[in-house]
DNA sequence: AGCAAGACTTGATTTGTTCCAGACAAGCGG
DNA sequence: CCGCTTGTCTGGAACAAATCAAGTCTTGCT
């Protein structure tokens, strides 16, 4: 992803383009699930000063307008990815919080249709797979 | 689920038998899904002054203990449920956060198996289905 | 009944996140 | 290129959720 293809996404979205909005989406294209913090860090490594606000702003109006997805596996702080069209899921590691990203099981969203849905309307269905990543798991067994 | 019964859990569990343990698993018993903060409200109504911090390392304890299950959709404080063995899932309402209970798509833990775990060690899959409670819809459709 | 490990209390602290307000800067349509 | 609108900055302040620390009490074993 180019800086000009981040550029045209913006704008399909109505979205103005500057320089903490391009540098959070590319950001968060060359490393997938990284949290705030980390966000805040990197971005400022690629465009300069930033304000933690601004990022939080950022983060929260692509979040709004469906370019980013935030994701908060339980015992972990917000965490974010680009939003792309493959429904995918993520396996995380208990031990170290690692998150890698899964092809969805079935194909489209949702992808799973619940026996009983309570009424509810559904239109996505998460999954999160737990384990240990090969890193802990050969730590723990030396 | 008696007194009795959360005693006898809590004792499997090689743990200790506390008025404030006993009062966390009825509480969770009777309200699934319920955050921390009405978990202690609830724990003061039934067992009269219980500190903050003990319904805190009840949670932590009895969850670890596999008695509790935490919850935690993206958004949402943590919530907690007493663990059965039936390894279901929830649907969450966007609009106002309920929480319903989903009975397993398959049937049994790992439910799903995706088709690249990149060398992760898979123990669980958790479901969360999104989308809009009934209420909700009826509100918005007004 | 007595003892020690474990559980609880009190109170302070950290962490992640949001809100505020006014001034400034920049994007984009005309 | 001008001006309106939107976004960002400074920098505080406030917030809720969760954790830490030290001392006291209680449970359950002997």
């Amino acid at each position: 992803m180019t800086g000009a293809d981040v550029e045209v996404k913006l704008r399909e979205s109505g979205l103005r383009v500057t320089r903490q909005r391009v540098a959070v989406l590319t950001v968060l294209h060359d490393h997938p699930h990284t949290d705030t913090d980390t966000v805040i860090r990197r971005v400022r490594e690629v465009a300069g000063d930033v304000s933690h606000q601004a990022v939080y702003d950022v983060l929260r109006a692509l979040t709004d307008a469906g370019l980013l997805r935030r994701i908060q596996p339980t015992g972990s702080v917000a965490r974010y990815e680009v939003r792309v069209g493959d429904n995918h899921h993520h396996v995380v590691c208990r031990s170290c919080g690692a998150i890698a990203d899964v092809d969805c099981a079935v194909g489209h969203a949702p992808c799973l249709t619940p026996s009983d849905h309570h009424g509810f309307v559904i239109d996505e269905a998460e999954v999160t797979y737990w384990g240990v990543c090969p890193t802990c798991a050969a730590a723990a067994a030396s």
